[in-house]
Formats: structure tokens, sequence, C-alpha cells
DNA sequence: CGGACAACCTGGCGGC
DNA sequence: TGCCGCCAGGTTGTCC
């Protein structure tokens, strides 16, 4: 659920409360949520390290430390928030991994599904060698995109998916941006002519900023830092939407499964081919 | 290469 | 009210 929008509104939302701390202890629920390198080696490496920066790279949180980087998926159901370490939270309930900072407050990782990991390294392409191009850079040009295309036979509303064909797009917003670029999410993607992946070029970029405005879509699980909801979700035209008129032509939306994932769109405004 | 499917996990919800 | 079973979807790995 957290794709690209919430990791990087949850990265905007750490920065203020994490770059210059200092982590001074680590407690985990249980070894799994470490998945790199070792638990005890990833705590003796992070003890004394200071963030220097926080970005985001496909779906992960990038912590610039000293010496390495501490990298954050979320996956499904995490959530991440810092505060002082006597006050309770109500996401507490599902706390799998705590890193203590010099000023007294922590970093809490709480994950019901517990599919959530963190990682420790000095080289980002240990985790990141298969990750694709990031779709708001400048480098991920219409021609980038359509070359890429090209190669590839299976559908597209699978390719988007796939992070190493592009970084970052999840369930929900494949959806949207395949509807406002009215393309059929079961369309091969080496079939789309020039003018369509034009127009998914711009509507994934629209889709993921317009997630981004409004910090993210939470549809059930996801969250800001400072625990409050984003409003994305008010803004979908097909995600969840099945069986409501779109909102351009007012057909039915349908949902289908596409790649074993919930699949929505609108049956008039992308026809398939 | 691509599609299908299981695994990892648990909370929420529809159905009865 | 309560129990059952399914669904949710990010990622990896396996099999055909």
């Amino acid at each position: 659920m957290p794709e690209l929008p919430e990791v990087e509104t949850v990265v905007r939302g750490l920065r203020a409360p994490l770059i210059g701390r200092t982590f001074s202890a680590v407690w985990y629920e249980r070894e799994r949520v470490i998945q790199l390198p070792d638990a005890a080696s990833f705590s003796a490496r992070l003890l004394g390290q200071t963030v220097r920066a926080i970005t985001r790279r496909a779906k992960y949180i990038v912590c610039a430390l000293d010496h390495d980087y501490l990298l954050l998926h979320l996956r499904m159901t995490g959530r991440l928030y810092v505060v002082p370490a006597d006050q309770q939270s109500a996401d507490d309930r599902w706390l799998r991994l705590r890193l203590s900072l010099d000023n007294g407050h922590e970093l809490r990782f709480s994950d019901a599904r517990r599919f959530g990991r963190a990682y420790l390294t000095a080289d980002l392409n240990d985790v990141f060698a298969e990750i694709g191009p990031e779709p708001l850079e400048d480098d991920f040009t219409v021609e980038m995109l359509q070359a890429r295309l090209r190669k590839r036979h299976k559908s597209i509303k699978a390719l988007l998916l796939d992070q190493s064909f592009l970084a970052g797009v999840g369930n929900i917003y494949a959806d949207e941006a395949l509807f406002t670029a009215q393309i059929h999410p079961l369309r091969s993607a080496a079939s789309l002519m020039p003018a369509e992946a034009a127009r998914l070029h711009s509507s994934i970029r629209a889709a993921l900023n317009a997630g981004i405005v409004h910090e993210g879509a939470s549809v059930n699980w996801y969250r800001k830092p400072d625990g409050s909801s984003g409003s994305s979700q008010a803004h979908f035209y097909v995600y969840d939407r099945q069986g409501q008129p779109c909102l351009v032509c007012g057909s039915p939306i349908e949902k289908i499964r596409v790649a074993q994932r919930g699949t929505h769109f609108c049956p008039n405004c992308q026809m398939r081919a």
C-alpha cells in the first residue's frame, strides 16, 4: 500500500525529527525485521552513527549516516514515527523495531503484518541493483519509457508493478495512471502506440505528483509520521471504485484480477485496442 | 520471457 | 453476537 507518494510523505515527515540525531540503542521484536546484515552486526554498526540526510529510492526510505545507509521498507502495513521514549502511541500495538536517539526520543517502526524490513549497508547497490528508473526524475523521458515498453510483452499493468521496470509505482497509482492515460490494464506493453506511451508517461507523473500533494492515500493502513492520514484516496478515479460511475463517462467501474492484483478500470474510457 | 501461484503475516470485513 | 473464511497488496522465489 505505501507506494512512492506515501513513502515520499514519510521521508519528508522524518527529516525534522531525525536529521542530526545519533542512534544510541536498538530493540527489535524479532530478528527477521532486520534483513541486512545479521541482527547483531546491524545493532553494532548502527550505534554511534548520526543521520545526515533522508531521501527516497523506489519505495525505500534512505537515511544517509556517517558510514552506512539505513534503509527502511514499509511493505504493506509499516508505520514510522518519532516520539519521546516514555510516550505511548496507539500504533505501539504492532511495534517491531525501536531505534533510540540521543535526545531522548525514539524512531519506532510499527507493522501489523510483519512484512516490513530494515537494512544497513555501505553500498546502496547491494539493495538497489535491480531497481528501475525513478519516474519523477528528469532522466525518465517519454523516449526512455517508449524504448523500455517496446521490449516487453506482458500486460502493461503487470509491468508497471515491476520495480525493475519502473521504481515506486504500486497497485493504486498503476490503476490511476492507466485510467487517465486511457489504456486498458491488459494491453501488452509492446503494443502501445507512441501517443499512448506519451499519455502514460504524463499520467504516471501526474498520478504520483497528485498523491504527494495529498500526502499519500490512507486506504486502510498508511499513516504519516505524525499519525494523521493522507487524503489522496478522496481523489481516486478508479481505485476501489468498482460499481461506481466513472467520473468521466458515467460507466460503472469494473474490477478484475491482473497479475494477481485487484485491478480497477473504466471499460468505456479504457477500451482494449 | 511471462504467467500462475505460494509464501510471508495479520486485521478487517462480509456472510451466515 | 460470534465464528469462518476470504481479501488486502509489496516482494521474492518456484514451477511450467
